[in-house]
DNA sequence: GTAAGTACGCACAAAAATGTAAGTGTAAAG
DNA sequence: CTTTACACTTACATTTTTGTGCGTACTTAC
């Protein structure tokens, strides 16, 4: 029971937060972790990857979100850049949602933890049927 | 305005749901995507997947999580088979908390997203900045 | 002798996320 | 003429999450 950490590296808490350190307490980068792994966020992040959709096809798509829910978490991700949003003026409002290409590269990490999961799955299941979880 | 959607292609929803399909309401995926991408799950996988760790020198890792989320956050994804807890039964409790061979793949495509954040954190803040968000 | 560290569980409280229902203004569909 | 769709917003209720503080059983450091 010895080298368990040495006593923190020169490296500094504001140099780390400049960076963008999760593990540090008070990084903004939490905020946009907090945004794209909200529990809508991904699943719409991951919908509009597929293709651009309006907001009701959207709310179709991603089984289970209110529309309440679906315009918050839109506007989050709007305002981290991820999201772009086209209203058209038209009489029966018309908008249409897509991805800008730094919601790209984010959706592209987000699928491939979605791929994982799916396909993980079996395994995962297995392992809740052996500890007695229905 | 016409090719909206066809009306849901043949495939059913309960084999979305046996394949694991995230977009569908009722997938018990989507049990694991929520532990995972919780506020601390991500974190916590991230730091384990570097070294095991004990839950104190864990809890110092992961700046801000009070003990009662780590180790709520612990046992979610131990039921998930994702992390593994090893408890020797000396008098200071003494508990090693590590991945799993499914935790270690987990962790990797977490690991991406954090890494993604990280660096894209510049490019973000810059969109806040010309959105004007203190 | 006293304080601190260990790995939590528990009760209670506050905060945050999410859901529900209703409303908006127009217009095309029935 | 009534209904439905669109893309939301707002108020309110409920649920979920998270935090706080206390207790534990014992040991090592001071």
């Amino acid at each position: 029971m010895n080298q368990l950490s040495a006593p923190q590296p020169p490296e500094t808490l504001s140099s780390r937060l400049r960076r963008g350190d999760l593990l540090a307490k008070e990084c903004p980068s939490r905020e946009v972790l907090k945004h794209m792994t909200s529990r809508w966020g991904v699943l719409i992040l991951i919908a509009l990857e597929v293709e651009t959709l309006r907001f009701s096809a959207l709310r179709r798509r991603v089984g289970g979100v209110s529309e309440r829910m679906l315009a918050q978490t839109l506007q989050w991700l709007e305002e981290d850049g991820l999201v772009h949003r086209k209203a058209f003026d038209v009489v029966p409002p018309h908008v249409e949602y897509s991805l800008t290409p730094l919601g790209l590269e984010a959706a592209a990490k987000l699928r491939a933890l979605a791929d994982w999961i799916e396909t993980s799955m079996p395994r995962i299941a297995q392992v809740w049927a052996n500890a007695g979880k229905a």
